[in-house]
DNA sequence: CGCGCTGTATTATGGCACTGAAGCACTATT
DNA sequence: AATAGTGCTTCAGTGCCATAATACAGCGCG
């Protein structure tokens, strides 16, 4: 669903996000150049960068120019705390009534790990 | 997350796919014309017929040309099994991982009615 | 200094999806 | 026949996305 027809820049930056959430990219750490990024994804150096600025806004990395970007302190919190209060307000409301109309029931979904 | 930049045309198609399955649109009676469902919504009467295209080609309305479009025999049940295990293969997974990574227990979100 | 690595800015271009306006084709009703 | 309601086709416009080529600016190191 949310690997389809997305724009590539924001598939980034979603799979960006996860790896900093996860402590792929952890915080203090060098992310990867935007050339590098771009050549490893088989994106545009542009793109990339265009992934990379909603990051930089929010002061969740920090930018050394001539040497690279760095995940900031308290990234991974903060950004978890984000989309978790995102998810929780915005997604799951319609997650829910879908799985109402769709005769789904809850049981059946926690069964696996 | 599904109501907001998402195309108009995506929009209307859950909306009229979600009316068939609640039975607010009956099998055998007649859909809301295109003109009248577009002045209804605000929406280009082109825009309405591409949302609809997607149910004609799928057999889920007939279409009486010069007449109207009618809701087909066993459109909610077909509408909502597709709907069903495309839910369960392929959104799920991704919900479930994502709840992981920003650390919701599924359990306390499917206790409420 | 010179080289190589960083990020950034500019401009241009192609492609694609979405939306819209006008008109055509068909049917039922009068 | 006339009218008004259907869906459908065609043409055109707009905006976003992605890419490319090029150049600029800051930093570290030999």
């Amino acid at each position: 669903m949310s690997n389809q027809s997305k724009p590539v820049y924001l598939k980034l930056r979603d799979q960006i996000a996860a790896a900093i959430i996860d402590g792929r990219y952890p915080e203090g750490e060098m992310l990867p150049s935007v050339r590098a990024l771009a050549a490893e994804q088989g994106a545009n150096p542009l793109t990339v960068a265009k992934a990379y600025q909603q990051f930089q806004n929010d002061g969740l990395v920090e930018v050394q120019r001539g040497v690279g970007m760095y995940v900031a302190d308290g990234a991974a919190r903060v950004l978890r705390n984000r989309e978790r209060d995102a998810f929780l307000s915005e997604e799951w409301p319609e997650i829910r009534e879908r799985m109402d109309r769709l005769g789904i029931a809850p049981a059946e979904l926690l069964t696996d790990a």
